[in-house]
DNA sequence: GTGGTCACG
DNA sequence: ACGTACGTGACCACC
């Protein structure tokens, strides 16, 4: 027996699920040529390497469940009783995952009457007796009472990467009890998933509080008559029984009889033939390539040495020959390609591939002609970004009907990266490297001196985006989100480049004058400050000030951080009577945040042409918002006055010109009255009641609205908001300082109000969990792959996201489809008026005096057509000298 | 780079 | 019983 030797336990089961959830997402792209779904292998493998690389065992075992009957089942009929049944897709891959496991060459095992957790006990113990050091990898915490000096157990965290380590400190640490008294404490509380009572009443804090003070279940019983009367001692008492069966159930076997001997596990790696057959069988390419074989795959990434060719002034004039559609990438190396410098570009679509690091040739009339050429289709990486910096040489792309980062996002908003390679990699495409790869990062980040290596990667960046077009396409199709890409997203790119292009003006010596007074207002109030203090100390360090108003003025602590004290507004709100150091504090905060942010901040954003060109980030957010950087012109101050007063250096390009604006009231109220079909919210809003006062008569009981006081009306406000949520009675209490109780009473009083609401909210949750998805009117997709989780706060979390999503995503969509006509329309009535700004439910534009009675009717109508809904849309415009004189 | 805080819809 | 609203970005301190 080898010192070294380190047993590698694995919970089959639990694990084929972690894997098959963890690709859930990407199910459709993972079948082989048969149509078998192959996600669940495929994860799993790319797990168990990880893991191999950690733990380096030199002995290997795979537990799983024999079948649905156990020792447990016969003790206790309804054990894991109420369990969904194993999705179609992961069971039709049970078989192939032995197949692979003999392929690796690891042994796996299932026993007749016992779960894969008594396999694993047994053999951990064996092994630990015979000198091994064991790890088991599990989803299951359970599996942690097995955790001693020799055994740690890993359980995944989330997805399959991400391991958290139990060793006995660790139990110790996180629930102060033993690993062996684990048991005691899931007798007490139950196991609601596996389907075992527990004791009444009594979760896991009680249970262990329990387990602390009596070390054990039968302990606790022997001295039952000294406890003290309660309810918890009467609840004790009856299910007496129910504690040791659940007590006994939740222990995992040590003895079960396994026939398996330790030293037919041992690890000595895969069978190369059998693993590079059955690869083959599942069509896993990238495995195959990385296996270094003799395969079809192998060869081919062999021979992946790319041709192109240098384009140069002396052979440019065969742009003009080309053939179909072609790939265009032009290559920045920075992120704002406002500012950024172009490094490159390059063409191709099979028959031939041309790069250059000569943008100068972009505006030769030859390629400039051919850019803007509407008989040329064009495909891309990033449309907005190629057009916003063509434009700067004096370009305007033309037809352009595909972009590789848009068509990914729609396909899957959780995979948000914006690398090429990356995004290739995802969609099973491995010919191309990352830019991380080829450029590095940070402030390393720079074009290879290597000049083949920097072309060869051009050259097959542009390859990737045109190899992967048609299967992009056919699985947009397949989403039905052809419609949303191609009119959609697609002319939305466009019409946010010329909003980002054109810029907004702003009046730096309005800001400049305001940094003056701000600053000395902060010294006068940083001065009080410091005076009730006693000291001087950095206002600016949450770190500082607690100690501060913690520790010296001994204020009572009401909420905690990960790292100290809170010192958050609503924390400090209610502070306020117990110091006047508190104001003063919230006054410096509020001028500090304006000052740094929004004075200094856009300040060091105005370009010379005196505007400031925000991006739009228009495949980042998870609903299908935008999001904008650089400056963030869309959390621009308004709701306290000293802050709305930096909306006064936000003016037209021209003296005598207006800012114009107009937003959507209530729009994703009203998306909810369509999609739920409710007829009482349908009815206010076609009405065009105040929905909010609508609201409060019921929930205050009210016969007529002229009895809505302001605060009712304010509280239903959040009510409703709270249903956009995805609404929790602890929420609300929170939000509006009531209790929980009545909280949950006016949720009640809602739902009685727009029954219908309640229904779509359960069984838009339903939907998720089947689909694994939630979609918006236009077909936009959120996966949702936490809805299946067993942590309570994951998969609450995914619960009110599908609640949430649809709404705040269809009014997206909405918004983006009112952009796309304005912009349509502006052009065609010739106006000199220009769109500016975006602010979700929001549009800003500037206008000669002249045009505002025509945008004054023609916005509103744009906006409140852009869908035909259920109810109608509002719109409400406005207009000033500057931002902040917009009223409406 | 992360966490706390706070600006917006 | 669990720990709580949904979606963002920028700044500062501190490691």
């Amino acid at each position: 027996m080898n010192k070294q030797d380190k047993l590698l336990l694995i919970d089959g089961n639990s694990l084929m699920f972690r894997a098959f959830f963890a690709l859930h997402n990407a199910l459709d792209h993972f079948t082989n040529h048969d149509g078998l779904h192959t996600n669940a292998i495929y994860a799993f493998k790319t797990m168990l390497d990880d893991v191999l690389k950690q733990v380096e065992p030199t002995h290997i075992l795979v537990a799983f469940d024999a079948g649905k009957t156990t020792f447990r089942t016969a003790k206790f009929e309804d054990y894991k009783g109420g369990r969904a049944k194993m999705p179609s897709e992961l069971a039709e891959q049970l078989p192939y995952m032995r197949q692979f496991l003999d392929a690796y060459g690891i042994k796996w095992y299932e026993l007749k009457d016992f779960e894969a957790d008594d396999i694993i006990g047994t053999v951990a113990k064996d092994a630990e007796a015979a000198g091994f050091k064991v790890t088991i990898i599990t989803g299951d915490r359970d599996l942690t009472q097995l955790t001693t000096a020799n055994t740690t157990v890993e359980v995944t965290v989330k997805g399959v990467k991400q391991l958290e380590t139990y060793t006995p400190e660790h139990v110790q640490e996180k629930l102060g009890i033993d690993p062996k008294q684990i048991v005691e404490m899931k007798g007490l509380m139950g196991d609601t998933s596996d389907n075992y009572p527990g004791v009444t009443k009594i979760g896991e804090v009680t249970a262990l509080k329990l387990v602390k003070k009596y070390g054990s279940i039968a302990a606790l019983y022997d001295n039952i008559d000294s406890m003290k009367k309660s309810k918890m001692k009467e609840n004790l008492i009856n299910d007496q029984a129910a504690a040791f069966m659940s007590r006994d159930l939740a222990q995992i076997r040590q003895d079960a009889p396994v026939t398996v001997q330790i030293n037919d596990l041992v690890y000595t790696g895969p069978n190369l033939d059998a693993l590079i057959d059955f690869y083959k069988e599942m069509d896993f390419k990238s495995f195959l390539s990385a296996l270094d074989a003799d395969t079809d795959a192998a060869t081919a990434a062999e021979s992946d040495v790319l041709t192109y060719e240098t384009l140069t002034s002396a052979n440019l004039k065969d742009i003009e020959a080309l053939q179909g559609p072609q790939a265009f990438l032009v290559e920045m190396l920075a992120d704002n390609y406002h500012s950024a410098t172009l490094d490159g570009f390059a063409i191709g679509n099979g028959n031939k591939w041309y790069v250059s690091n000569d943008v100068n040739l972009l505006s030769d009339p030859i390629l400039k002609n051919w850019l803007m050429a509407k008989d040329q289709e064009k495909y891309v990486f990033d449309l907005k970004r190629t057009y916003v910096a063509l434009n700067r040489l004096g370009i305007q792309i033309q037809n352009v009907t595909f972009d590789l980062l848009l068509a990914s996002y729609l396909l899957d908003t959780n995979e948000n990266s914006n690398d090429l390679g990356e995004i290739a990699q995802l969609h099973g495409y491995t010919a191309v490297q990352t830019d991380e790869v080829v450029y590095g990062k940070g402030a390393k980040r720079a074009i290879p001196s290597d000049q083949s290596i920097y072309y060869d990667h051009l050259a097959k960046k542009v390859r990737a985006i045109f190899e992967l077009r048609d299967k992009l396409m056919a699985e947009l199709d397949k989403h039905e989100q052809t419609d949303l890409f191609k009119h959609l997203e697609m002319p939305l790119a466009l019409v946010l480049a010329n909003m980002e292009i054109a810029g907004i003006t702003v009046d730096a010596t309005r800001l400049v004058k305001m940094q003056g007074e701000f600053k000395s207002q902060l010294e006068i109030i940083a001065g009080d400050i410091y005076d009730i203090a006693g000291t001087k100390f950095n206002l600016n360090s949450p770190k500082q000030l607690s100690e501060i108003l913690f520790e010296k003025l001994q204020l009572p602590v009401i909420k905690k951080t990960k790292t100290g004290y809170s010192t958050a507004v609503d924390v400090l709100e209610k502070l306020r009577t117990a110091s006047p150091i508190i104001d003063n504090i919230l006054k410096y905060r509020q001028i500090s945040k304006i000052q740094s942010t929004y004075v200094n901040g856009l300040l060091k954003q105005i370009y010379p042409d005196h505007k400031v060109h925000t991006r739009y980030l228009q495949t980042l957010t998870q609903t299908g918002r935008l999001s904008s950087v650089d400056p963030n012109l869309q959390n621009i101050p308004v709701r306290i006055e000293e802050g709305r007063k930096i909306r006064q250096a936000f003016v037209p390009r021209h003296p005598d010109w207006e800012i114009f604006s107009s937003d959507y009231s209530q729009v994703e109220l009203r998306v909810l009255a369509h999609i739920s079909g409710d007829e009482n919210m349908r009815e206010a809003f076609r009405e065009n009641r105040d929905i909010h006062a609508n609201t409060a008569m019921k929930i205050f009981n009210l016969k007529d609205a002229s009895e809505v006081t302001p605060d009712m009306r304010r509280q239903a406000k959040a009510t409703n908001f709270g249903i956009v949520y995805g609404i929790s009675d602890y929420g609300l209490s929170q939000n509006i300082g009531i209790t929980r109780k009545e909280a949950k009473r006016f949720i009640d009083a809602y739902f009685e109000q727009y029954p219908k609401v309640k229904l779509w909210t359960e069984d838009i949750v339903k939907s998720a969990r089947e689909k694994g998805y939630v979609e918006t009117l236009m077909h936009r997709r959120r996966y949702l792959p936490d809805i299946h989780s067993k942590n309570f706060n994951l998969r609450s979390f995914a619960e009110r996201t599908a609640m949430n999503t649809p709404i705040q995503g269809s009014a997206a969509d909405i918004i983006k489809v009112a952009m796309i006509n304005m912009a349509a329309k502006l052009k065609e009535a010739n106006l000199q008026a220009v769109m500016l700004l975006q602010v979700h439910d929001e549009l800003i534009f500037e206008a000669p005096q002249s045009e505002i009675p025509v945008l004054e009717k023609l916005v509103p109508s744009v906006m409140d057509s852009a869908v035909k809904l259920a109810v109608p849309l509002k719109v409400d415009s406005g207009y000033g000298k500057t931002w902040y004189d917009v009223k409406k």
